[in-house]
DNA sequence: GTCTATAAGCAGATAGAC
DNA sequence: GTCTATCTGCTTATAGAC
């Protein structure tokens, strides 16, 4: 029993898994049986054990979330486009509201040490990141600042509650109003 | 070494503890320690082990946010005093944005299947009861339970920025917010 | 009602064969 | 690169003294 697995899926995988169990909840041996290999193979990936692992499962998440929705925001697209563009990427990047957020999951528990000033940096730079094309459209940045945390607020709330309740209309009906509700009574000058 | 302690004491720190280290990250032994009582005795208080000390603290956060978040828009007071009267009581209950709240807590891991179906009425029930309310304002049910589940979202999101980012004033600018958006725009024959 | 002592099992982690 | 076997420590849980 040795098929050899890729380590591109094997990283996606653990990030599924952690997502779904969180840190302390994810145990070696559900992640071995999550992924079909054993418990020791493991080790020869990650050598720093079951931290290592969720590492490399931060890294690719924020990789990810680089790529899919902070990417868009920073293109030279009209700024309507940019956040569209975003909430694009969100909703692939949290599968439509069937997946947690690390902000969420790895700010407990045994995980909360270990990315504790990453997940403070990346919720600070999504932040800027929004803000920054709302201050394109005219906005004063201070308001330009309230608006894109309203809008990182409404999208991890409605993560919560689309876990919470098993459905994800919320989180669809919150994605499709980010964009307007960013945007509205936007100043005059707007590009 | 044996002060006895209350039983009161006992099931509130060990809300606090679920709530900080989540179901799988607290131990027995973060659980002794932080309680300051043997780890045998708990099985004197709760025969169930740590799911029935779980279950405790469920009870008892259910019940405080009756009393502190769902009493008061029952109440025969004018609605925007109701609401205000749940935005008091979440301050109080979410300890000003330093405590998580269970519905996200409780939802992953191992803690998922023991308490899904009560989150996920709770969720509904917490909705209903904010929604009552703004059809006594005049709003139509529909548009109410939207706006209901958008306060809800903003609480629950702005508690997770809260513990990303290790400050509460995103927490406190959105309770200061809840009545007025919950009421914006108003039909004329409000109450 | 709390304690000490201890059981039984599972956690994360390692050694070494293939 | 994966496996089997194993280790150590910690986890939940129990028995029984005080």
């Amino acid at each position: 029993m040795a098929p050899r697995q890729n380590p591109r899926r094997i990283i996606g995988r653990l990030l599924d898994i952690f997502r779904c169990e969180g840190y302390d909840g994810a145990t070696l041996t559900t992640i071995s049986n999550g992924i079909g290999l054993g418990r020791a193979s493991f080790y020869h990936h990650f050598p720093g054990g079951k931290s290592d692992m969720a590492r490399a499962a931060f890294d690719r998440a924020s990789r990810d979330f680089t790529r899919a929705v902070l990417a868009p925001l920073a293109g030279t697209a009209p700024p309507a486009e940019r956040l569209q563009g975003m909430v694009s990427g969100l909703d692939t990047f949290y599968d439509g509201g069937r997946g947690a957020c690390l902000i969420d999951v790895f700010s407990m528990g045994g995980a909360r040490d270990l990315f504790h000033e990453e997940i403070s940096e990346a919720v600070a730079y999504w932040m800027e990141a929004i803000a920054r094309v709302l201050v394109d459209v005219g906005f004063q940045p201070e308001e330009a600042r309230r608006r894109a945390e309203d809008a990182i607020i409404a999208i991890q709330g409605s993560l919560i509650i689309a876990r919470a309740t098993s459905q994800t209309e919320t989180f669809r009906r919150v994605l499709s109003q980010i964009v307007i509700n960013l945007m509205s009574d936007a100043p005059a000058k707007a590009a």
